[in-house]
Parts: structure tokens; sequence; C-alpha cells
DNA sequence: CAAGAACGATACAGATCGGTAGCGAACAAC
DNA sequence: GTTGTTCGCTACCGATCTGTATCGTTCTTG
């Protein structure tokens, strides 16, 4: 390890398949400099390897694929991070907070209505599942190809459903529901199972009928 | 290949951690006569596959630790299967069968009224959930881990899951509920959702708050 | 300009990957 | 009992895996 942790730019749109910022300064740049600063060396590693996991898994994508993809060399990537282990790792956090910041932008962007603030949710959801490089969510499928509760990788997976789940439940204190825990359960349910049946049967109409069901939940009953 | 297809008993519980029937009589049988006959070894391999890819994965798992946990020959595999991809594709046909008919059970054992039903699928997932060996759906690893939608193991998860949704179809077509396909994609999303989360997170009250979930979206409102 | 860090290229190590060849032993069926 | 098949065993193939060693070059910084 080189640097510390978390001094990269928080990228949005990683998930989908948009370049990094970092990488389109890189486009812009390399003519103006023929080497760059070493953080785009990390960056670049980073977003290939999201790239690559997310289209083969983490098993199946070799860091010999990682070196062809992005013409780094590999003793360049030993430096940045002491093990496949470890980029794996830094992919996820990347993700992670990449995932979570475009849903809290989208959240924002929704109308004040606690209500509609979590369906906003479903909107960034239904963008995300029509994408051309959607595949499932890296985060299970992290969890299924590495094993134990000890495993770096399966942590960081756990740290990531956490946060998200706290922020859902958050959106729906402010909605006032009754037993916030419980439905902020049920939402974080509804995405992950629109993750996984358009990932198998196709997005159409997957989201919608998620975000329909939320509303289902959401909706106070005559009998509370 | 050898064998036809679709001449093996199917087994029920092979999702949880239960040794099969064929192995449990080769323990009985092996002082009986050392030779078994051999649709047991093909029984066998496909057993210790489902074991070993869904506790560490697909690509992760070696045919040289098939051999190790089987005690059967390598030769003996590729006797059988002409490739690790066909055993794949096997080990998802013996899963989907086995836990379609593990799920009709459940359902056949409930009550009779039609909504109860549904709600029984949720007591089936709620078992496999807290079983030990549960790690998340091997459906949605595997299309994690293998790609385009030609690929044949990709194809065999489409087809469990077509399968599985045209059941739930026809379960919420008894309960007369309104649109019943489109609460039938939501009901196997909260599925779905509930074994990704319990794949992180845990199995504790997650097929309790999916089957409440369900609940709702089955119930008629006032407003239909 | 000089010192030090980062990089690329190559070559390699040791292990494991999926898959095959050849052989003798043990079985099944006739 | 003979014939043909299935099996286990061993050894092997070429490819790929993660990770390292070495060295010359290039950028950055002072």
């Amino acid at each position: 390890m080189v640097f510390s942790t978390h001094d990269w730019p928080i990228d949005s749109g990683v998930l989908r398949g948009e370049s990094s910022c970092a990488t389109l300064l890189l486009q812009d740049c390399i003519l103006w400099t023929p080497r760059m600063p070493r953080a785009d060396k990390r960056d670049d590693l980073i977003d290939a390897a999201i790239r690559l996991f997310n289209r083969h898994g983490y098993h199946a994508t070799g860091v010999d694929r990682l070196m062809e993809e992005t013409g780094i060399a590999k003793t360049t990537l030993y430096r940045h991070f002491d093990s496949k282990e470890e980029l794996i790792v830094a992919a996820l956090v990347r993700i992670d907070e990449a995932a979570r910041d475009e849903l809290r932008a989208f959240v924002e962007a929704a109308s004040g209505d606690p209500v509609a603030r979590i369906l906003a949710t479903f909107g960034q959801l239904d963008i995300w599942l029509r994408d051309k490089e959607f595949k499932g969510c890296p985060f299970v499928a992290a969890a299924a190809e590495f094993g134990g509760a000890n495993d770096p990788v399966f942590q960081q997976v756990r740290l990531h459903k956490r946060l998200t789940l706290a922020y859902f439940e958050e959106l729906v204190r402010a909605a006032r529901t009754p037993d916030p825990r419980r439905v902020a359960r049920q939402i974080v349910m509804l995405h992950e199972g629109a993750i996984a049946f358009a990932q198998v049967l196709g997005p159409d109409g997957v989201a919608d009928d998620a975000r329909q069901a939320a509303e289902r939940l959401i909706e106070r009953r005559p009998a509370d």
C-alpha cells in the first residue's frame, strides 16, 4: 500500500456504464503530458476492475485481463494493491460510495414529500436496470463468490448493505410510517428482488412493479 | 454423454444441507457390494457439485476439489460429463427440480385457502434461509458468474426463474387477486429480495417481513 | 540539474486450472 | 467363462492463475 485510503474523488455513475471523471480527464491530458500523476493509475485500475468484475465475475477476471484492458503494467498494480483481494475491496468501496451518493442525489432532486422521496429511489433503480452494462448487484455477486463472515470482501458487502438499509430507514421514518424498521427492510427487499429479477428476466416493468409494491407498503390502512 | 437426461430420481431438500438419498444408500450398501451401479456416481458428482458450487462459487470450485470431496476419479467425471460447464448445468437442473418440488409440496400441505397457500411459500423460504448451508440463490450466483444470454448456464437460470414465476402466477390467479401477473412478479421479487437480504445480513425476521409484505399485496383494498 | 519515486517491459516462480491418455482391476450381461 | 464396460489410479498436457524479481526509463520534486 502506498496511498492512504479515501483520497480519490467520489465518482457517481460507476454502476452504470459511464466512464469516470478520472478517465475523461486522462483522455484530455494525455497530449499535454505523457505521464500522469499517480492517483490516476489507481483510479483507472479500480474503474477497469469494476467494469470487468461486473461483466465476468470476480474469480473469472484475472489480473492479466486487467492489464490488457488498462495498459497498466502488473508491477504497477501490485505497487498500489497488496493483492487482488485488496483491489476487489477497493472496487466495492468505490461502488458503495458512488451508488449511495447517486441514490441520495436522486432523492434530493425529488419533491419534498417524504413518500415521493422514497418512491423516487425506484426511478434511479429503473435507470440502472436498463443500463446495458447492468448485470445484477455486484455486492450480492461478491457475497456469493467469497465465503465466510470474516472475509474482507464479505465484510465490505455487509457494510454497504447496512449503510443502504440505514438510509432507507431514515427515509421511511421521515414519512411517519408505522413500523419504520420493518417497512425499510421490506423496501430494501423490493430493491434487491427487482435487481435479481431484472438480472435474469430483463428490466421491463420491473422497477415499476417494485415501486407500486412499495407504495402499498407505505400507504396507511384504515385498520391502523 | 452416456445417459439420457432426466433419468435420475428427483431429490427434495437439495438446497438445504441434507445428504441425498443416493448418498445414504451408498453408505449402507458399501459393505454389501463394493461396486455400485453407474447412476449413483453421477448422482454423487452432482450432489457434491451443488454443495461446493453453493459454498465457494462456480469458478472458484475446481474439478480437483470435487475429486477430493467425492473420491471419484477425474476420468469418471469426464465419462459422465463432457465438460465442467455441463456439470454445472446438470447441477442447476437438479436444484431447479428439487426446489420447485419442495415449494409445491409446501403449498399442497397448506390449507385450501388460496391466499394461505401463497403465504405458505414464505414458510419454506424461512426454513431455507435459516439452513446452515444457505448462501444465497445459486441461480442468481450462476447468472452473475456466467455471461451472455446464449450461455447454457444462463439459459438454465432463466428457465428456472420462468418456471418459478409461472407457478406463482398460478397461485395468485387462484386467489382471484386483481392484476395477477403483476402481483406474481412482485411476490417473486419479495422472495428474491429476501434471499439476497438474508445472504448478507442474516435470516432473522427476513421471511416474516417478506410474507407480511406479500400479504399487503394480495389483500383487497376498498379502492378496487 | 540531481535525487527519488513511479512506471513499463519482460521474465519468471509455483500453483492450479480444465481436460486427456493409458493401464489394470472390478464389475455386468450373455 | 468370456466379453465389454466402468471404474480408480497415475501421470501428464498446455493454459492460466496470483504474485515477484529485475532493470531501464520517465516523471516529479527540490
